[in-house]
DNA sequence: ACCCAGGGTCATA
DNA sequence: TATGACCATGGG
């Protein structure tokens, strides 16, 4: 099989396991969430951003205009949940800042794709991955986002640059790959973060049998659950 | 009592 | 270009 065939092969199987699950960043989610849901969940688990989130939402801060009056003290306690929750404050306030800069989230978030890319890399905390989520799931602009679990998983099958730990080379073999289709795109990346928290748990990197439908008996238990 | 998580920045070579 | 220290909470 052609690598492109391989990928909408896995994409299909994703597909007929996870579609049913509910995906935290769909069409309707508030970009200002998402975005505030990219910063807060690096390298971190999304349970704690999540939990983070609440809390700026329990708070009313979950929102340009009722972010950007915070002190700095205060917007960490908020997300401290989420881990080094300093950085984490001061990346908000970065983005802040780059909204301000920019006139509206909206104006942001209209910019053609790579001028946003490049404002967003331009902006403190932001790198690569998140740019690329905010471009995916909060402008539903074209963009393939590469995270450990991609990797993980697409060594794992053996399919890939699996020798690489490029991002771009990563995110160009899926774009050059896949159909340039941004939907597509952003659907897979969500069945693979999907799978990945419900099947790639510690144990399914070394398991020389693992499928992408068998990962590891304790795990594809938890599939039925 | 560890280990690590959907990263990113900064210093160093 | 590449590697390592650092950030820091909560769950396994």
């Amino acid at each position: 099989m052609n690598p492109a065939d391989r990928l909408l092969t896995v994409f299909r199987e994703l597909d007929e396991m996870h579609a049913w699950r509910q995906w935290h960043w769909d069409r309707d989610t508030d970009p200002f969430e998402v975005i505030v849901g990219s910063i807060l969940v690096q390298n971190t688990q999304w349970t704690n951003a999540e939990a983070a989130i609440e809390q700026l939402k329990a708070a009313g801060a979950l929102s340009v205009d009722t972010m950007a009056p915070l002190e700095a003290d205060a917007l960490a306690e908020l997300v401290r949940p989420s881990g080094q929750f300093r950085q984490k404050a001061k990346k908000l306030r970065a983005f802040l800042d780059l909204v301000e800069e920019q006139g509206s989230l909206r104006d942001l978030l209209w910019l053609p794709t790579p001028d946003l890319r490049s404002a967003l890399l331009g902006t403190w905390g932001i790198g690569e991955e998140t740019a690329d989520a905010i471009i995916a799931y909060a402008a539903h602009q074209p963009a393939f986002v590469i995270d450990a679990y991609t990797r993980r998983l697409f060594a794992r099958l053996g399919i890939g640059p699996v020798g690489s730990t490029s991002y771009a080379v990563w995110q160009r073999f899926f774009t050059e790959t896949l159909p340039i289709d941004g939907e597509l795109w952003g659907r897979f990346h969500a069945l693979i973060v999907l799978h990945c928290k419900f099947l790639c748990r510690k144990a399914a990197p070394n398991c020389a049998e693992c499928t992408l439908k068998t990962c590891c008996p304790a795990s594809t238990a938890a599939l039925k659950a």
